[in-house]
DNA sequence: ATGAAAGCGCTAACAG
DNA sequence: CTGTTAGCGCTTTCAT
């Protein structure tokens, strides 16, 4: 498929290659005969410049790469609308990759990305040790995640958002207030909503889901609490999928909820409250993180960063609906 | 930020760039102490090959561009969830694109896109007259949309889908079936749905939902069928958010569902099943959809297209629980 | 106001 | 088995 280049439309203009690329970008003097020529020639073959070629000459590709477990999950698809949107208002184009929280997977595409020139990553990572990211010059932004000491990190509150969440099931009655959590060993800032729950109740129990991604597996853990602790009735759920799960698995054991079990979740998708209204839940502020972050980490790819925090903390907002 | 590049692992390694482009490249005959030298001072270097050179030569950029309305809906999400997996066993980038619907936005990224050289698109647009998809040598596939009739589009059996939607409202003895279903002037294979739902009912009325991202919008149109038609006792709506959104103002009106009121709805993602699991529907085979899709347009971008077939219709199926 | 020439980092003839 | 050379499509000094 030849493409039609520069020097197609400079030929059928009658002028130089530079003076097609000076028309291009709108730098120096041209005369207002030549731009029309030009200008012409470019709509009758139809011209698209290579932005590749561009990309080659300028050592920057406006690509991000954006890195997370799985598009396929009401907060990541959220967050990666509202990503995508302010990248393209800032000319950036994102390469999507789903890590499916494989250590392997997420290596290769960081590696994948370097070698794509991306200008910069924004990483929502559930794994540690990727030695691509370790490389000081590549700007990268972490959402929710330590990376290493010198990637940024955006959150939102997670020790508020689980002060909030317990706060209110204390309030509502509850005695017996189980927390469902993922994996410990993650250096996230999200074990801050499990900090927050241990320092409010007096006997905490959480349950740790090693297989965030696998509802069936999600589901017998909750079968599991029942069992081990059927006086339960309260349980903080560290997102809404969770929350969704137990409220199924009450269902089946004949639980009424809120009436003998309240449950919380935690995250506040627009999915989460158009499929499941009735649920009570910490809402992030999701749009603000994907602001931030994409300027944050423009701020480093433009070098232009004054304020050097390296964690910034939204805030949460308790969003009270029938299950608690 | 001065990158180290191929010259650079030559001269470490004391020989030319040719020899080191070889070992990458793994072509023609090196011998083993060459090679080791190359791959030491790769290694020492911490050296990543630019694909961007690469692709300027190659002519071909492993990118594909992937357009569709929303990221954050979970159609789309589990769709492009498997059609990022897919791609990238193929060794393709995907540079995702929500167009929000809007025209002006969906044929910026066409042409972005195209600047960009991908190597191909996958589009399911919701906008009619983009010119960047009628170059015939620009290789696309449609997922449920009619985009032009060089353009292959995937789906699934929307008749059949229909078809088995209303029949089993019919089933489980429904007498007033509505249909809730998006802008009829769109020219979509999914208009069958509405076709099946025409022929199988004697007194068909559609609702026309225009806005079909906007969830209160969707709420006050099925108000208005209760007050409209108070008789309705089912209803079948062309996606499972908009169902979602019946059983909401269901519930608000104190309309019990299923005894007063039964709802299918339409898609069957994992997300609904997780979120909304009493929810009957027809599930589409999103995997294959996207597995469809991709080989598809791997074919038609590698030129070994053998099956020309432009309209590729996937079974579906219903899934019944409880709200029909 | 416009053009000629060099080069971004890589690969592929073609020699040797 | 390895190196020399040219060129992918574009942009940018530096002339004129």
């Amino acid at each position: 498929m030849m493409q039609v280049k520069l020097e197609d439309v400079a030929k059928l203009a009658g002028v130089s290659p530079t003076t097609v690329s000076r028309v291009l970008n709108n730098r120096g003097y041209i005369s207002e005969k030549t731009r029309k020529k030009v200008e012409d020639a470019i709509k009758e073959l139809n011209y698209y410049p290579n932005d590749i070629a561009r990309s080659l000459f300028k050592k920057r590709t406006n690509f991000i790469g954006l890195i997370l477990p799985t598009i396929n999950n009401p907060f990541f698809s959220e967050l990666a609308l509202y990503i995508e949107n302010i990248c393209s208002n800032y000319g950036f184009k994102v390469i999507l990759c789903n890590s499916l929280g494989q250590l392997e997977k997420e290596k290769s595409y960081a590696e994948m990305l370097i070698r794509h020139q991306v200008d910069g990553m924004i990483v929502c990572s559930y794994n540690r040790g990727i030695e691509a990211y370790k490389n000081p010059k590549l700007p990268i932004v972490a959402i929710d995640h330590y990376l290493s000491p010198t990637i940024p990190v955006i959150g939102s509150d997670n020790y508020e958002g689980g002060r909030l969440a317990v706060q209110h099931l204390i309030d509502v009655g509850c005695k017996s207030i189980i927390h469902i959590n993922g994996p410990f060993d993650l250096e996230t800032p999200t074990q801050n909503r499990r900090k927050a729950y241990e320092d409010l109740v007096e006997k905490p129990i959480t349950y740790e889901l090693n297989n965030l991604f696998n509802e069936e597996a999600t589901a017998a853990t909750i079968r599991q609490i029942f069992n081990d602790y059927p006086e339960t009735d309260g349980i903080f759920a560290s997102d809404d999928l969770i929350a969704a799960t137990c409220l199924k698995v009450a269902q089946e054991l004949h639980i009424d909820v809120p009436k003998q079990l309240k449950v919380v979740g935690y995250d506040g998708t627009q999915t989460v409250s158009s499929l499941l209204p009735q649920l009570t839940t910490i809402r992030q502020p999701i749009e603000d993180i994907a602001k931030t972050a994409v300027i944050k980490l423009n701020e480093i790819i433009e070098e232009t960063q004054n304020d050097k925090t390296m964690e910034i903390i939204l805030p949460v907002q308790l969003v009270k609906n029938r299950t608690a």
